[in-house]
DNA sequence: TAACATAGAATGAGCGTTCAATCTAGAACA
DNA sequence: TGTTCTAGATTGAACGCTCATTCTATGTTA
């Protein structure tokens, strides 16, 4: 974070870069099989080829390891959306896109991790901060997208109306990590074929706060 | 599980009993806090108010006591369920007790401890049993409902469409764990507008199994 | 008295972390 | 070119602690 750390004596160069670059790519396979309670430096360190003292080297300790994990998943996160805001001005483009996105969140390793982060986000307020800061820049961005895609379409939308569309798109988007745990045998085609439909609909809801949908 | 529960003497005895539920929501309480990993058999046992040996009379290990929890949990799962079931034979109702049910999983503290079985079945056999096979049963109840629901409005389906649609329903609700941890302070009552729509959009679906959604 | 409930100390393993000691590669110098 | 020096890279043993689990001893009750 600051220009002098004291933790990462040349954390520019390119030997150091790599190192933890190294660690981190170790303890989130640990992460993944484990928990972050579960994982162990000592596994960490085996998997990553270096003694477990080496690793305090590029990190102040096993916190900062999971806090850099968890920044990792969520920049990953942010990138995509960003995609999604560039490329899809129009719904049709939109619900195409998505599919790529289904199929990221229908892997099932990837989802354990994701799912470990929400979890501890639940109870550590330091991965709380990252999370909730994360999902405040997505949701801007997501917004932005429906609310161009709806009145490009003729729609014109309070922000609350917009912000209520962003929850239903995240819970169908981030619901598919639960999914592909609980019901791993699920037939992706299909699903992602639903999904697309939703998003549809979803994206032509009426704007007004009405008080039942009648369609 | 089995009748002669030699770690359990008298598991039926009153008095067993409410140990054992003594120990399971002092569990409860403390892997919300600190994750099943996190949790020690001390802190259990210190809320319970009781020895951390003692435990060990009613619970073979810790693993048991995370089974138990998992199992007590979705066991609340499938209740809801089936009271769906029983009380929905139509569209609207369906939509209107939606309400209640996104209530319940926009609860930060249970939605913690929901995400941390999920979580932990991405890695433990043992509690990926015991998910998958609720959520099975869970999915049977959904799929009879939409079924009954959309027949009743003229709809033929086949079963694949109908799964389909499930998961999406499923998405919904379970993408709620994450909102509410994600995003702490969004808008309840917004939400579960957004999400009724959403759901009534579904049972809306085309049946047949279209390119592309067109409303 | 017999059977169960309960306590709490003991055990050995494993944890995150520290640290003194070694290695290594390249700069400085001859 | 050959030698020395040195600062960072790396090791792995050691530390203090906490963990899950076991076991023996003591209450409690019928």
């Amino acid at each position: 974070m600051q220009d002098t750390d004291t933790t990462t004596p040349h954390a520019d160069a390119p030997r150091a870069t790599a190192r933890r670059q190294q660690i981190l790519c170790a303890a989130a396979q640990c992460f993944r099989e484990h928990g972050f309670h579960g994982a162990s430096i000592a596994k960490i360190s085996a998997i990553a080829g270096m003694s477990p003292g080496h690793i305090y080297h590029y990190f102040e300790n096993k916190e900062a390891i999971i806090a850099a994990i968890v920044a990792q998943d969520l920049e990953s996160l942010l990138e995509m959306t960003a995609q999604f805001r560039a490329a899809c001005n129009v719904r049709a483009a939109l619900i195409e896109r998505a599919a790529e996105g289904v199929a990221k969140q229908l892997d099932p390793d990837a989802a354990g991790l994701k799912l470990e982060i929400v979890a501890e986000a639940a109870r550590n307020p330091r991965v709380a901060q990252i999370v909730s800061e994360a999902d405040a820049t997505c949701r801007r961005e997501l917004a932005a997208l429906i609310r161009d895609i709806r009145s490009r379409a003729g729609h014109q939308d309070s922000a609350a109306a917009i912000d209520g569309m962003v929850e239903v798109l995240a819970c169908l988007f981030e619901g598919l990590l639960q999914r592909t745990i609980r019901n791993p045998g699920l037939d992706r085609d299909k699903v992602t074929q639903r999904i697309q439909i939703a998003i549809g609909d979803l994206l032509n809801q009426p704007g007004e706060d009405a008080l039942k949908p009648r369609s």
